[in-house]
RNA sequence: GUGAGUGUAGCUCAGUUGGCAGAGCACUGGGUUGUGGCCUCAGUGGUCGCGGGUUCAAGUCCCGUCACUCACCCCA
């Protein structure tokens, strides 16, 4: 075996693209249901697109990106993430003024240099939606909700929803000093990673899992008290649609996004069957955004689905090669053979699907090979048969065998079919 | 970037104290001149990840290296 896929990229072979088809397919759907149109953006956007929409400190764009300069020098990225791509599409056709609130999905690979781990790869798919244009929380609930349902749809069970709320960045400022200066305090009882985080991202201290950062972090400053009141009420109100909606949740104050982005909601689903890679999806408002990339001062809510981690929940889903073809042609002799091959291609005009071995087998080997397709009938011609000018059609299922024309095989078959 | 574990047939895996490279499944053929599944017999298929070392002899022991897996970090 001499060349390899690449690491952290991967093959979906045959037996699993069915259930990401219906993954995929499922999606499209219920989104449509939800008045969501698909977009489709490139793989490849400047560099730069992605290190003012993600943040140029975080992970994703200080160390995992795919950048390189093109044959013009041009610093080109493959996208660690769609929504910046999407929202460039977004402000770049003015969709906007084509009606004030879009909601638009859009599926495909992303790609990010990481280690891979169960769960995670260097190319991997999100199928992505995004509502753009309302301030919410009424599209933050339907957003969610949305994807809730989505996910029982696929069989999805034993899922955990958490939310929680950013802060606008009135509110999240002062918050984010108050914590650093707590945190500063207890600075020699913090692990080297979170005396690290504390300057970059100073929430994530509360999920450190060393027992000492756990306890000192269990009087600090929390998020919920610095909310200012149209933040308090937006996630109040979120909250209550949720409850109407019989979605089941879990307030996290310690819910981060590893994007900039986020504002006011975000939302994670996990689930226990993964590994550490437990997050199925992820997302949030990103009220800032679409100014910041230079659009018009819009909010809008999105999520990112991990398909790989929700294709491996799935189970598998054989929807390709399930039922084996209609019939098999079983010819024997190099005439018989000439003519099968024929008839084999104007059986697929007519809708049939069937199958014939490229090889000159014996009948018998022609029989074990119809069998594990699972294919309904056989069609077994062979010297006799064309003297004859009748062919068998042999029923797989029921073992009946009858004798059929070859005048008009083709015509023949396609009618019995009815 | 860090740590641990695993690399033997297409797949799943045995391989003892260092002594001829194995099984099941899959594939091909026979048992049945031209009739599938079950059964039975046989066959095809191997750079034992790669490179070096120790040894009369290495899949097995030692060193290095690469890959994969899981975890940390972070994230979908």
């Amino acid at each position: 075996m001499q060349y390899k896929a690449v690491r952290g990229f991967k093959d979906i072979l045959p037996h699993q693209v069915g259930t990401w088809n219906r993954a995929e397919s499922e999606a499209k759907r219920i989104f449509g249901l939800f008045g969501f149109q698909e977009i489709r953006v490139p793989v490849i956007e400047k560099a730069e697109l992605f290190a003012r929409g993600i943040g140029q400190d975080t992970d994703i764009v200080s160390k995992e990106m795919y950048t390189f300069q093109d044959r013009k020098g041009t610093y080109v990225a493959m996208r660690p993430e769609a929504t910046a791509s999407v929202l460039r599409a977004y402000i770049e056709h003015k969709l906007y003024e084509v009606y004030p609130v879009q909601k638009l999905f859009t599926i495909g690979p992303m790609f990010r240099y990481e280690r891979p781990q169960k769960g995670r790869s260097r190319q991997f798919h999100q199928i992505n939606a995004e509502i753009i244009g309302d301030p919410g929380p009424k599209s933050d609930s339907e957003l969610i909700f949305m994807v809730m349902w989505f996910f029982s749809c696929l069989g999805l069970r034993d899922l955990i929803l958490n939310i929680n709320s950013l802060g606008c960045p009135r509110c999240r400022g002062p918050f984010r000093a108050e914590l650093k200066d707590y945190l500063k305090g207890y600075f020699a009882h913090l692990c080297p990673d979170c005396q690290r985080r504390m300057e970059t991202n100073p929430l994530r201290v509360f999920d450190c899992k060393v027992e000492t950062c756990h306890e000192a972090v269990k009087d600090a400053p929390s998020m919920p008290d610095f909310l200012c009141d149209n933040c308090t009420d937006h996630f109040e109100t979120l909250t209550l649609y949720l409850k109407g909606l019989d979605i089941d949740f879990v307030v996290n104050p310690h819910l981060m996004r590893g994007l900039d982005y986020y504002t006011r909601t975000t939302f994670e689903v996990q689930t226990q069957e993964l590994g550490a890679q437990n997050a199925i999806v992820g997302g949030g408002r990103y009220d800032g955004l679409i100014k910041e990339l230079g659009g018009p001062d819009n909010p809008a809510i999105g999520f990112a689905i991990g398909t790989e981690r929700i294709v491996e929940l799935s189970g598998e889903h054989p929807t390709q090669g399930e039922k084996g073809p209609d019939i098999f042609l079983a010819p024997l002799g190099k005439e018989a053979e000439d003519k099968s091959f024929i008839w084999l291609q104007e059986l697929r005009k007519g809708g049939l699907s069937c199958e014939m071995e490229y090889r000159s087998l014996g009948l018998k080997a022609q029989m074990r090979r119809a069998d594990r397709l699972k294919a309904r009938k056989v069609l077994i011609v062979g010297e006799d048969e064309l003297t004859k000018g009748k062919g068998i059609l042999r029923d797989m299922v029921s073992k009946e065998q009858r004798e059929l024309p070859l005048d008009h095989v083709v015509d023949e078959l396609i009618r019995l079919r009815e």
